[in-house]
RNA sequence: CUGCCCGUAGCUCAAUUGGAUAGAGCACCGGCCUUCUAAGCCGGGGGUUGCAGGUUCGAUCCCUGCCGGGCAGGCCA
């Protein structure tokens, strides 16, 4: 006989199915645990599902299937109730076993069962441009946090960001790096306005001049400017303006590549390997941590963009107009067909997005999930269109979208872009509130909804956030276990049964669906579900430790209230740790 | 104009994937510290789930049409 309540369930419905409707096997049945107390522990609506098939009333067929249940020791009630519903409430043996449970599996209680599925999560994925922002730092929560539960749920998994290091924007950032250095040394012109503006850029001017000299000084502001079709007025807004002012930053940049000559390859890299360090610092310090860094520019230097748009082109899917080429994208689904290559012979981002995604399949991967923010949703369609016209099966690949965090000071939206410089960067951020709360924070709505984050708000009430509330219930039982002093190894045999009022069966309950919740929220994609799920405990908790002793006099009624309190902090930790968020001893 | 996402208590959000009387936290009101941590607990008010239809035993959830908000619609990434 099975521990697990609900497996045992299961098995006795089968049971009684099998006498009451025997050609109607194959239907699930659903267990679910009741809302309201008077509703049992749990409840079943396998009468309402099968009136339909069998047209019969379905308060009969649940009073047909009670009768066919076989009897088990621990039910103690199972009765009809409303429409057809069948209620179970369990025998206190049954609900109370589940402590003992937890203090014998320890840190691997909820952890499923190796499913032998390998699992890709490709997340946070910023252009190393710059630092990361609160938008940044929402995608890296949500996928630390979702790769930690796959894998808890029986998933193996490998984290992966994909770093952009081969297209314009780098060029950019190298460009901007470039300016700011040769300005230590008195060359000058206008920065652009539509290069990075950031102080970190004139900072990594002033580090590349330190680590390198004059070595890449050795041009005049002549030479820089040759060419170029310079700037239009600062105020004029228009689309001609704007373009000019792309041009004059094309024209900048191809005149650094040639002036520095390999030299340029030197600064490029420098700006990279600055900002990507920065970032892996950064996401460090957040408990955020990647298997492996992939970079684009490698998909180039191995061929693969070259070998993906071939392997297309064979299969038919590309053709040729006004030079470029275009990928047949509206074959599978896409509004417009897209370009894969441009006829400057240059490939798209979105070619190299094909080979990074024929790559991932390559890997052998089960499923792949790419968290994305929510402004490239138009971007799916293409993509899966490619995986298909690839001959891959686009069900293994899955896209969840991030909505934006907005973060509001004084009421205000603040900016975000990084281009202006005016963002508020992750790191800022994590100073203010910091990493538990942020983290908790991130992940306490669901993904696909927007988040307000007002920062003065985390600020100045800090002591209230949510996260504190959860800590505070492991802080309190890890005090109580101190003071009670003994071996944690002797709660082990304890006398469950005499963990008998409202309270504490209601917080066993809660305990024993911590496997389930693991299970759907791995399946939804939906860590939020585990920050709820940690509230909800902690306030059982709260409201048990208000109401009841647990060191009293009674040596065994203290031993099972430890037991169950030394359970409670167990799944709070473990919960916490799939959060990234720390379970203190003490506050 | 077209496509995708979202509309739930004054505010920020949940709701076991279609279940029973829609729940929490802030905020507001009233109680509880000589006893294991008051970052806590107990009690109270607060809702036509944007609007109108449809599907069925049953809808916050699924379908259609409106209204309102966000995001997309580059040979940018």
């Amino acid at each position: 006989m099975s521990a697990d309540p609900k497996v045992l369930l299961n098995d006795l419905l089968k049971t009684a199915l099998k006498s009451v409707a025997p050609d109607q096997l194959e239907i699930t049945i659903l267990l679910e645990r009741p809302k309201q107390a008077n509703h049992g522990d749990f409840a079943t609506n396998l009468a309402l599902q099968l009136a339909k098939p069998l047209k019969r009333n379905p308060r009969e067929l649940a009073a047909l299937l009670l009768a066919e249940l076989p009897p088990s020791k621990l039910i103690e009630k199972a009765e009809v109730a409303g429409a057809g519903f069948i209620n179970f409430t369990l025998a206190a043996e049954a609900k109370t076993a589940v402590v003992g449970e937890v203090l014998s599996k320890g840190a691997d209680f909820g952890r499923g069962d190796r499913k032998n599925i390998k699992v890709l999560v490709e997340f946070v994925s910023a252009n190393p441009t710059g630092p990361l922002h609160v938008g940044h730092g929402r995608g890296a929560a949500y996928g630390a946090s979702l790769s930690d539960l796959l894998a808890f749920a029986g998933h193996e998994v490998s984290r992966e960001y994909y770093v952009n290091d081969a297209g314009r924007q780098m060029d950019i950032l190298a460009l901007s790096t470039w300016l700011r250095y040769l300005a230590c040394f008195g060359i000058e012109i206008t920065f652009p306005p539509n290069a990075y503006q950031g102080d970190y850029v004139t900072e990594m001017g002033r580090d590349l001049r330190d680590a390198h000299q004059d070595r890449f000084a050795r041009v005049t502001v002549e030479q820089l400017l040759a060419g170029t079709p310079g700037l239009p007025p600062a105020e004029r807004k228009d689309d001609e303006a704007k373009d000019m002012r792309e041009q004059h930053l094309d024209a900048l940049i191809a005149n650094a590549k040639r002036l520095l000559g390999d030299e340029y390859g030197w600064v490029h890299g420098f700006a990279l390997n600055e900002q990507l360090g920065d970032g892996r610092d950064d996401l460090g310090e957040f408990g955020v941590r990647f298997d492996k860094w992939f970079s684009e520019q490698s998909l180039f230097d191995t061929g693969l963009v070259e070998r993906a748009v071939a392997q297309l082109e064979r299969q038919g899917h590309i053709y040729v107009q006004d030079g470029a080429k275009w990928f047949r994208s509206t074959a599978f689904g896409d509004e417009k067909d897209r370009v894969v290559q441009r006829d400057n012979g240059l490939y798209t981002y979105f070619a190299s997005d094909i080979a990074y995604h024929l790559n991932k399949y390559e890997r052998g991967f089960d499923r792949i999930i790419d968290v994305w923010g929510a402004d490239h949703h138009g971007y799916i369609p293409r993509v899966k269109g490619a995986v298909a016209a690839l001959g891959l099966a686009p069900s293994k690949l899955e896209v969840a979208l991030v909505q934006f965090a907005v973060l509001y000071r004084n009421g205000q939206k603040t900016s975000m872009s990084t281009r202006s410089g005016e963002f508020v960067t992750l790191r800022e951020l994590r100073k203010e509130v910091g990493n538990d709360a942020c983290r908790f924070f991130y992940v306490l709505r669901k993904s696909d909804q927007h988040l307000d984050f007002d920062l003065d708000l985390a600020k100045s009430q800090s002591n209230e956030n949510p996260v504190y509330y959860v800590q505070y219930a492991h802080a309190r039982v890890c005090s109580v276990l101190n003071q009670w002093g003994g071996e944690v190894a002797e709660l082990l045999a304890a006398e469950l049964a005499l963990l008998n009022n409202e309270r504490e069966l209601a917080l066993c309950a809660r305990l024993g669906s911590f496997p389930e919740l693991i299970q759907n929220a791995a399946a939804d994609h939906a860590p939020h579900q585990i920050a709820f799920y940690l509230k909800d405990l902690a306030a059982e908790f709260h409201s048990w430790y208000n109401a009841e002793r647990m060191l009293v006099e009674d040596e065994a009624l203290k031993l099972a209230r430890l037991a169950l309190a030394r359970a409670v902090q167990q799944v709070l930790a473990s919960g916490l740790e799939l959060l990234g968020v720390s379970a203190p001893q003490s506050m």
